[in-house]
DNA sequence: CTGTTAGCGCTTTCAG
DNA sequence: CTGAAAGCGCTAACAG
């Protein structure tokens, strides 16, 4: 048998009112009442039915993270940031992975239409180019905040690394140790992390006397075997980078791999600098130069600006907040 | 306006009942009217209410999913099986962390017994000795199913890797490794993986004619600075050991980050391994051998057995599913 | 301070 | 094949 407000009104001889009154520590309700509905309640270990109370209020103390993985560090962090948040303030976190995958996007944001989130957070996912299930979901008033990867060309707040800061410091890293031939590893052109990162590489490079070499740029793909080959291809020809710029982790790890395989034919001062929240590699790894995302800041900062959208408590809010990324450097020269 | 079942009955002029059939893909309608139907809805992006569809079903499609921490490669690709599996069957996943506070793990599955999920996977947390908060759940006819870091003393199914297993072999590769006095890092004496995996470990020493020496047990603590001024002792002792197996990575890491502050005062061919999901780290670490665990396959089956469990159909399925690990040698002898 | 009642959106008898 | 109506559990008027 189910125990909810009927069950102990019932057992207490009182209305159903006066229990869910009690329950919500209403002040027009005799505080002797109140005791006795408190304690049978615990007694019976009472949890009211949150479908019952949502469907009354039209709001469901939940909200929705989209991401395209989490299988990386980053958006680990990210929700960990978010859960934290999120408890605190005694919401419940959905999370849904697209794989990077439009498809997939498009369809979880048409299932939390329905009213199953009161708010969402979302990265979106490399292929993103349409944003019609973005706008479909402003029109429905749910509250979105776009957190890593933003689409700029939607309102809603958003909460980057500053990456345009990062890809400038990240290359002047590698200027400052002596490279001249720099590759860039570009995640996608869909992404404006991906563009900002670049443009901060160019500028960097131009700042610095060197010429951009569109054969040193190479944009990945969801194929790890095609990028396998670009790179390959890159760090093999007559002209080589002497050193490479990953503007996402996993192409740093694959460009580890070829340098593995093709270890005798490549200059070994090849330097490498990449993205990555992989405290423990950028520890383990001593060559491993990184640029490390505030992942856990982003998170909290994220929900919390959700939250106070939620709200509607008009709290000034920036609309768009930029959190710094850390340089850890190495002192090896060498990946290998 | 919102639109809702009745919306749509009012535009075709059809009654209620009629609309929900339809959606419902009843056979006993219309084909004519059900295509009316489907089609309006469409057109105005209709979207089920799920919450008045739980509360008339009284079940949720929605599963918990309760883990003491995120930011792990572990649980991450854990929760990604967890996630496809949920996603093909049309369920939805509710994300919480502990940080292995059992007070918090406690909480929330007392809130979790409202109704909000028809199901839970868990991965106790570490302090957990007590099981009230599990009986509970039990007693509401709560499916769960442990995962990784299983109840023993309870008797839902469990998924865990084959850690008896791994402190085996672990320890096996050690000795082959020419070790003879090896450390045993433990993270807890509550959790069942800590006993076996130590199981494992011992049984090997005895094996291989070795006896296990007590100064080289070392239980972790949730305290990072403690666990790094034991370790810094053991390997700066008068009889330190020649080899460290961390049955869990964060102990791995503070050792790497003891041996670095204490570089020359060790015998430098001390040798670690450790358990580690952090292929990143194995690769780019050459001198970290790591025993791997099929994370995203430990969620895919925990999630699954969870699933057959929730359509009762009675399929037959283990009670104890265990899932191999895998031993990734490396081949530099020294971690630093 | 307490009780009665309507209704959130949906599904499902039960009647036609 | 379609409609009317009850009810899932809870909250919030409104009335006492």
């Amino acid at each position: 048998m189910e125990v909810n407000i009927k069950r102990l009104a019932e057992e207490l001889n009182l209305s159903i009112a006066t229990v869910s009154r009690a329950l919500r520590d209403s002040h027009e309700v005799n505080p002797e009442t109140k005791k006795r509905v408190l304690q049978l309640a615990a007694k019976l270990n009472y949890q009211p039915n949150p479908f019952a109370s949502s469907l009354r209020a039209q709001k469901s103390k939940t909200i929705g993270v989209i991401i395209p993985e989490v299988d990386n560090n980053f958006f680990s962090l990210a929700i960990k940031g978010i859960e934290d948040v999120a408890q605190e303030k005694g919401y419940h976190v959905l999370v849904y992975l697209t794989h990077e995958n439009v498809i997939k996007e498009v369809e979880i944001t048409r299932l939390l239409q329905g009213g199953r989130v009161d708010g969402i957070l979302m990265s979106v996912s490399s292929e993103t180019a349409h944003i019609e299930h973005l706008l479909e979901l402003q029109k429905k008033n749910i509250p979105i905040v776009f957190f890593d990867r933003v689409c700029e060309a939607l309102d809603p707040p958003k909460v980057t690394t500053d990456d345009y800061e990062s890809g400038f410091k990240a290359t002047e890293h590698l200027v400052e140790s002596g490279c001249k031939r720099i590759a860039f590893l570009q995640i996608s052109n869909n992404l404006s992390i991906g563009r900002k990162r670049f443009k901060g590489y160019t500028d960097a490079l131009e700042k610095n006397q060197l010429s951009f070499d569109e054969s040193l740029l190479i944009v990945g793909t969801k194929n790890e075997v095609e990028n396998y080959a670009a790179i390959k291809q890159m760090l093999t020809s007559a002209n080589p980078p002497d050193g490479v710029f990953a503007s996402v982790e996993s192409l740093a790890i694959t460009t580890y791999y070829v340098c593995k395989e093709i270890e005798r034919k490549i200059p070994s001062h090849v330097k490498i600098i990449s993205f990555s929240n992989l405290t423990t590699a950028a520890l383990l790894a001593p060559s491993l130069t990184t640029i490390t995302q505030p992942a856990y800041n982003i998170g909290k900062e994220a929900m919390t600006i959700l939250f106070r959208l939620l709200k509607k408590n008009n709290y000034p809010y920036k609309k768009h907040v930029v959190l710094s990324s850390t340089l850890i450097k190495r002192d090896s020269t060498s990946p290998l």
